[in-house]
DNA sequence: GGGAAAAAGTGGTTTCTAGTGGTTATTTGT
DNA sequence: ACAAATAACCACTAGAAACCACTTTTTCCC
């Protein structure tokens, strides 16, 4: 099973390509030779979520089976199934991220590509460090995590 | 089971990697192989954290299995996962820091390795100082700590 | 509707920088 | 004084970024 560990810097062309990362491709290489989903984040964050293609199919099914007479069920599956786009690395390991998520995200040349386990996040560089320098302590935590020792 | 004690100053070289103390090395040594995995501190203190792998492996369940529609664990997660990144000592003693990381916990050329039990803290020399002189004794003690008799 | 021009997408090549490994010199501790 | 450990230095390599050339699609104008 695939473990995306660790962030990197990279940057976007003028066509809206971008090089993964040689450590991200390897990793990527054998999770799903390559095929990945990519997608929109659902919550506040306007970051794309980059999925191998089996995590999301698995994944898929259950956003479709969301209650969807429920509001923010309909949020969720509007944007989440609403933006997926299979992509494939090309030659030299890289995507091209299609128009409509780039704006989503507001991606500009410098991004920032983070690794969340089954997942990966893609930030425009200037908005991660904005999230990075918000303070967050007002949050209440749940308990698992009241509980943690790091 | 590791237990890492005691301060270090370091120098990191103008590639940013850095030689762990002799000492250190010998702990590592034997709790990991040398393998360590490297990641950013969740508070509000930048500095960075580094786990003997198997301490890592046993942490990072409990990491993931955060509910993620809460805030709180999100950030955790985004800056723990997030920056994870597993390194070996290289033949001399030494490790790389990755760019992120680098910038993340502001490290220029000296920094404090600081021994933290199952873990070790890496600071910035300037910050982990600045934060010796700031940080007081005012906050409140949960219970556990209260009944401490040091 | 046809054609020209512009835009977007694709693939590859070259250049340069960051990463890697190793070696030598200097310092420190015994 | 010697050995070990650290710091500085140098050479080599691989990866990323910038660049360029070509194809396909779209748009706009005639």
């Amino acid at each position: 099973m695939s473990n995306f560990l660790g962030s990197h810097a990279i940057n976007m062309d003028a066509k809206g390509r971008l090089a993964i990362p040689a450590r991200v491709r390897e990793e990527l290489a054998h999770a799903c030779g390559g095929r990945i989903v990519l997608t929109a984040n659902a919550d506040e964050e306007r970051c794309l979520l980059v999925y191998p293609e089996p995590q999301w199919e698995a994944l898929r099914p259950q956003i479709e089976a969301l209650p969807n007479m429920n509001k923010a069920a309909r949020r969720l599956q509007r944007l989440l199934l609403g933006h997926a786009t299979p992509l494939e690395l090309d030659s030299a390991g890289r995507i091209l991220v299609p128009p409509t998520l780039r704006s989503y995200a507001r991606l500009e040349k410098k991004l920032m590509l983070i690794g969340q386990g089954k997942k990966l996040e893609l930030w425009s560089e200037e908005r991660w460090f904005a999230w990075l320098d918000e303070s967050s302590d007002e949050e209440e935590m749940p308990p698992e995590m009241e509980a943690l020792s790091l």
